[in-house]
Parts: structure tokens; sequence; C-alpha cells
DNA sequence: TGTGTTTTTGACCAATTGGTAAAAGAGACG
DNA sequence: CGTCTCTTTTACCAATTGGTCAAAAACACA
């Protein structure tokens, strides 16, 4: 039933996604046109329907293959280590990320702004899981007393808006620093944020 | 020069206001179309480009009415005031915002996530400016010792970022906490966190 | 009531959209 | 070389898009 991939095919896919990436994190699912991306895989646009059925597959496709790496830095999130020191990492691990790798932070925002069409089940069943099982984690540590009460939940949002919103609202920061690099003031300001916030005492 | 409207325009005026803030919220400016928000006004199409020149001009018409109240709370923030508890009333303030105003905070998350073409020149005048002024302000307090010293810059994009994402965020914070309502204990969060950020000593 | 202005409509347009069909062109492989 | 599969292109749809226009309808006001 598999078939293994031609060297052309691989190519095209790669290039695909790339394109895709690039287009629908600037102007969203239904801003983009598939004239754009075929432009940006160079690729001719029936060429770019002989890999994917329809432009909603290389949409979804996309958005798939981005949320593995996405929830991967809260997966990491060791019950074992140090609670601050975890959940610090966390935090530098997450604005890395929007550091990184911008375009899949926007294009992940646009689809949630949009009311997540596409990946509203995932949101519901694996990320919630996922939370669940943190949430559990972090109100054992407080159990124990190793960082302050606070809100697992809450504290979990926090780190997300936080970071991403480095690369989601990329302009605006831009317009308001100028050139400055936004990133590594960002760092040193949420370890602060953040030791102030869980540091127990 | 001026003329008066008539109570027809008020009302059609207003109507594709809040049309279009309900679909451009929604779907962007690229992936809304007249149609849906002559639907929306309980207009015809026509009727619709009657009132506004082009799709265009609902749109930024609506941003720059929008752009105001936005920036509202931030002007409040008083020098004159006790420091802690004008950064904590404007925190309260902006969340408020995300609660009741929620698809206008999605409209302006869709214009920047999307590079805010329209808006950029007012990012980097008006709110560049307004920011500015406020960072002295913060500066001031923290050279009082009345905060802690935080980065003044960072502390609004932190403020910013933890309120709007809300309701930008909204379908995914609620595919996580179900039918439980975030913004009671988002507020007590919130302030948990900023007064230990701030609280000096 | 009549008359001038404002508002609304229906019919229409050119451009763009996502997507298809078929045939031409490349690659792989014996 | 020949043949078979994989890839790409050319030409083309039907539907939707933002927007126009002239005529009809509703309104305001004397």
């Amino acid at each position: 039933m598999k078939k293994p991939l031609t060297r052309i095919q691989q190519k095209n896919h790669a290039a695909i996604m790339a394109a895709g990436l690039e287009v629908f994190s600037q102007y969203g699912f239904r801003g983009s046109t598939l004239d754009q991306v075929a432009d940006a895989a160079g690729l001719s646009k029936p060429n770019l329907l002989y890999y994917f059925p329809s432009k909603e597959a290389i949409y979804t496709g996309l958005l798939v293959g981005l949320l593995e790496n996405w929830l991967e830095p809260l997966h990491q999130l060791d019950a074992g280590g140090d609670p601050v020191e975890e959940l610090l990492s966390y935090v530098h691990r997450k604005l890395a990320m929007s550091r990184d790798f911008p375009r899949e932070s926007r294009l992940f925002a646009t689809e949630i702004l949009q009311g997540a069409p596409e990946i509203k089940p995932v949101l519901e069943g694996e990320l919630r899981t996922l939370v669940d099982a943190k949430c559990a984690v972090i109100t054992g540590w407080i159990d124990e007393g190793k960082i302050r009460n606070v809100d697992p939940l809450h504290l979990i949002f926090s780190v997300w808006s936080l970071t991403q919103h480095y690369a989601d609202f990329d302009v605006q920061i831009r317009a308001i620093m100028g050139d400055r690099d936004p990133f590594e003031s960002a760092d040193a300001h949420l370890e602060d944020m953040f030791r102030r916030l869980l540091a127990p005492n």
C-alpha cells in the first residue's frame, strides 16, 4: 500500500509546504490564493494540484505537520526536574520558537483567530489532554510547596501569550522598538516575570 | 462644506460598521466579501457601495474608529496616581475590553498579523509616541523606587499580550476550559502576576 | 398635492478564483 | 533504443469577486 516517494515528489512536496507556510501565514486560508502559493513554490497552479488535491489539503497538511512541533516544548516539561527551572526553560524554549519560527506562529494564530475551523478537534482532544496532564504536574509542585500557588491553567496561557506575542505582533513591536532586537530583552523580562511569579518564599 | 447626516444615513452607516466588524473580525480583510458584509448589514451590495466607496473604505473606517477606543486604557494611565495601583487598573481595564469587545480585539489582531498594511503609520506615529510617554512615566516610578526595576516597554507588551490573548485565542481557551468562564480566574491571575512583578521590596 | 433629492434595486461587467482535461514532455529502466 | 510511468503544461471552466450604472422607489418638504 505504501509507495516510496520519488526524488522529485520529495522536493516539490517540500517546496509546496514551504510556499504554503509563507503565503498562508501572511493572509490566512481564505485570503490566500493558489496562484500565490504556486508562484512561491516555483510551480504552475495545475502542477500544485498534481501533488495536493485542493487548496484546503495544502493548508491542513501544513497545520498538522506544525502542531507536533508546536506542542513539543510543553511535552518536554518534566515532572522530575526542578519545578521553577523546568517552567522557566519552558518559557525560554517557547520564546525561542517565536524567534526562530515566526511564520509558524502566525499561521497558527490566524487559524485560531478565525475560529480554528480546521483544528478545533485537535484542540479539544490532544491539546486538552496534554494541558490537563501538565496542569496535574504543576498542581503537584504547588502541593509540595516547590512553587507559589498559581492557577496552572492560566500559568500555561500566560506562557503562550507572552511568548507568541513577539512573533504574532512583530510588526507592532518593531514599529515601537525600531531596529532594536526585541528578543534579547524579552528573554530577560520573561525570566524575571516568571521567576517572581513562581519562586516560593 | 459639512452636510448634516440624514436619519437613514446614520442608521445605515452604523449598520454597516457593525456588520463590517462582525465579518472582518472573523475572516480578515482579504478573506471577507462584500456580500457577507451586505448580508450582515441587511442591505444589498450596491446599497453598501452607496454609503462607502469601496470594501477597503469600510475596513479602514472600522480600524480608525476602533483605534482610539483601543488606546484609551493606556491613555488613562495617570502619572499622579499610585504606581502599582495605576498599572494594575490598566491591566484590569484592558482585560475587561477583551471580555466586552472581543471582535474589536480580533479585528486588530488580524490586521497586525497580516503586517498592519492599513495602520502601520499609526503604529509608528501615534502609538509609538503614546508608548514612549508612558514608558517615561514608568521609568520615573522605578527611579523613585515605587515599583521594581522592570523594562517598561516589555511591561506594556506583557499587558497587551496577556489581556488580548483571552479575546484573540478564545476558541483555544474554551476548547481547554470547556464551559467555565475564563475571565474571572484570569482577572485574579493577572492581578497576582503583575502585583508580584511590580511590588517593590 | 407636486417636485426635487435621497435611497434602493436589478441587471450587468471584467477580473480573479479554485479546479479540470488532455495531451505533451521527462525520467527511469530494461 | 523502446516503453512505461511520472511530471508538467496549455487551454479551459463555472463560480465568485469587487464594483458600475441607470432606472425605480421612497422620502422630504412646500
